[in-house]
DNA sequence: TTAATAATGCAACAATGTTGCAATAATAAA
DNA sequence: TTTATTATTGCAACATTGTTGCATTATTAA
């Protein structure tokens, strides 16, 4: 992965947080929370540039934020090759959060005069691993 | 709504922040955040007890908890005719939450060896009052 | 009515995220 | 390459949401 081509790409300048963060979660092959992140990185880097570059990820479209719960929220490199929306799972015994990119979200019937711009799926569940 | 009994039917005993909770949430047509449920109580209610009943109802399951985003939290009562899973409606203009019973959940094709125990889903969008 | 038990209120704490501002680093121009 | 401009970072402080321990108060059953 070239961590500078994909950042200008995306209008950003190459910064050492931001080419660790991309790096951390291209190599990540499921979903990490901010805390998850932030032990992968040095020591001192603040954890308000960490929240800044995260949001600024969001915004610019390079990750995916998926809500568990009230207190986990994970991201994920948003991936060209499924990149339409499907549903996450979560493992409630070892916490890891999956793409389900198989299962397409369902076509929701809303009342009259409501539109929608999104959805989101979570499932949870034990994987593999866990159920032995 | 007989309050009396619908808590001793949760073998819950009768204390003036149940039944008003109760109340509160039995009389709101869309779920509710814990502030706004602060909001709609007595000035003097403090919040560790709002959150430990919130919780309370939450084990008993007479409330379901929905988890709109990492910020915001909603609950509602657990209606026995619309009984099972349906993905929930979120305004994001005026932040309303509501049910969309109609509309079934996806049956998820999970990876060999996972297995589901529950899943929410959450739809974002804008309702038939903000769009005019 | 009273004793046992359960629920509440208070203070303090914990986790997660945000804001303002000064210091530092990255980029573009000379 | 050096410098000036602009963007990014780090720090301190704060905000929100939720939790824990413990003494006080209310509820329930005898």
């Amino acid at each position: 992965m070239d961590s500078v081509n994909y950042l200008s790409q995306f209008g950003l300048s190459r910064t050492a947080i931001r080419t660790k963060l991309l790096e951390i979660l291209y190599i990540a092959e499921e979903a990490l929370s901010s805390k998850e992140i932030e032990s992968k990185l040095d020591d001192d880097v603040d954890r308000v540039t960490l929240y800044r570059t995260i949001k600024l990820f969001e915004e610019k479209k390079i990750i995916h934020k998926i809500v568990i719960d009230d207190q986990v929220t994970k991201y994920k490199l948003i991936n060209s090759q499924k990149g339409k929306e499907h549903p996450h799972f979560h493992c409630t015994e070892c916490d890891k959060v999956l793409c389900l990119p198989d299962t397409p979200l369902p076509s929701c019937k809303l009342p009259d005069g409501f539109s929608i711009q999104a959805q989101s799926t979570i499932v949870e569940g034990t994987c593999q691993n866990c159920n032995n």
